[in-house]
DNA sequence: ATCAATACATAGGCACACAATGTATAATGA
DNA sequence: TCATTATACATTGTGTGCCTATGTATTGAT
């Protein structure tokens, strides 16, 4: 099941920082792996992530590197700066609190 | 803590039909009701509601009446149609979706 | 030799949330 | 008395981010 691109709004920062926590990440890997994980209820396209990942860059919360890959192609790969590990617990907060919002908003008894 | 204004995107609509089938209301009261009912996370404004109010009823989700208050103040009451009722089914199962895909993503293993 | 997959990127359009503003009445209170 | 706050409706304009579409280029498979 597809998600509605509305509710998209506003997710992809956190998803994005959270995932270069982990590791090193390109952009094309991002996609893919996002897609994947959700079942495809997450469809991200180019034009979802590549300009996302150039705001956060801008804001200094991630940093880039070319480095040419076992396939021989160039890969832009992204990983997280201090402010970027700062930024991502305040948007993981505001996740939680605004989930369980809507949580008791969609609730039987609200 | 109030909360970032991109992740309020498609929420109020899935909200509103699921406040409407508890009871019948009037807009002034929903837009206290959430707020109250979020601790202020959210922050909704009439420029918030009104609008997605009529775009509800203009899709025959919601229906509308006045009616005079003890107050003596004119309100327009909002009911949800069963059309309305169908589209909250489906609006909550894709925020359970939605939600739950944005949890993966953002848990420590993602 | 052609197509699919990989991997980057940008431009244009759209739709929603928000801020600001407006009208009007009732109640509070200084 | 007169100002302010709360109630209750509504609209206009702006901004921003997601999506579609398009573009370039290389590699590998058929």
């Amino acid at each position: 099941m597809a998600v509605n691109s509305d509710l998209m709004r506003g997710v992809a920062e956190p998803v994005i920082l959270n995932l270069l926590n982990n590791k090193k990440m390109y952009g094309y890997e991002i996609i893919k792996l996002v897609n994947e994980k959700t079942n495809n209820a997450f469809q991200w396209k180019e034009g979802t992530l590549y300009p996302c990942l150039h705001r956060l860059e801008a804001a200094k919360l991630i940093e880039s590197e070319w480095q040419i890959a076992e396939n021989n192609k160039p890969r832009k790969y992204y990983t997280l700066t201090r402010k970027g590990a700062a930024a991502l617990v305040e948007k993981k907060e505001e996740w939680a609190v605004f989930a369980k919002s809507v949580n008791v908003l969609l609730s039987a008894t609200a």
